[in-house]
DNA sequence: CTCTTGACTGAGG
DNA sequence: GCCTCAGCCAAGA
């Protein structure tokens, strides 16, 4: 089992592994039934301006054991529900712990928004 | 190589 | 609050 590159992302530059990585180990501490945002993700750690680059990891973050439906955008939308394999999985998934979501917006979004830049 | 796209966000009107 | 625009930066055509 060496030389296993789980990463589809072997052609890029260290640091930006290093960044996708760092997005991975924070995704998988967002508490059950809380969520966040891919912005709080970027500001805590220190690249507040490449929200979008934490939504790209989450697209390699398959077989990761990341949470990637606990991240939505800054309003609380399920962006990203199309790039999971049922049309409805990511909020399945959300549901079933408890987030309640309803066209594709997550109900009482304040409640259940979980920034690491405070609780970490 | 250039150009477009995109799981985003903050600022300005 | 909504709409538009600029900045961000990797991947694909």
């Amino acid at each position: 089992m060496c030389h296993l590159r789980n990463n589809k992302h072997y052609h890029m530059k260290p640091e930006t592994l290093n960044f996708f990585d760092k997005v991975y180990k924070v995704a998988k501490l967002i508490p059950y039934g809380r969520v966040t945002s891919y912005g709080a993700i970027a500001k805590y750690l220190g690249a507040a301006r490449s929200s979008r680059m934490v939504g790209y990891a989450m697209n390699g973050s398959g077989g990761k054991d990341v949470p990637a439906h606990r991240v939505v955008n800054r309003k609380g939308l399920l962006t990203g529900k199309h790039h999971f394999d049922g049309t409805n999985l990511m909020q399945q998934l959300l549901e079933n712990e408890g987030v309640k979501v309803v066209e594709n917006q997550i109900q009482d979004f304040e409640s259940v928004f979980w920034d690491p830049s405070k609780a970490l």
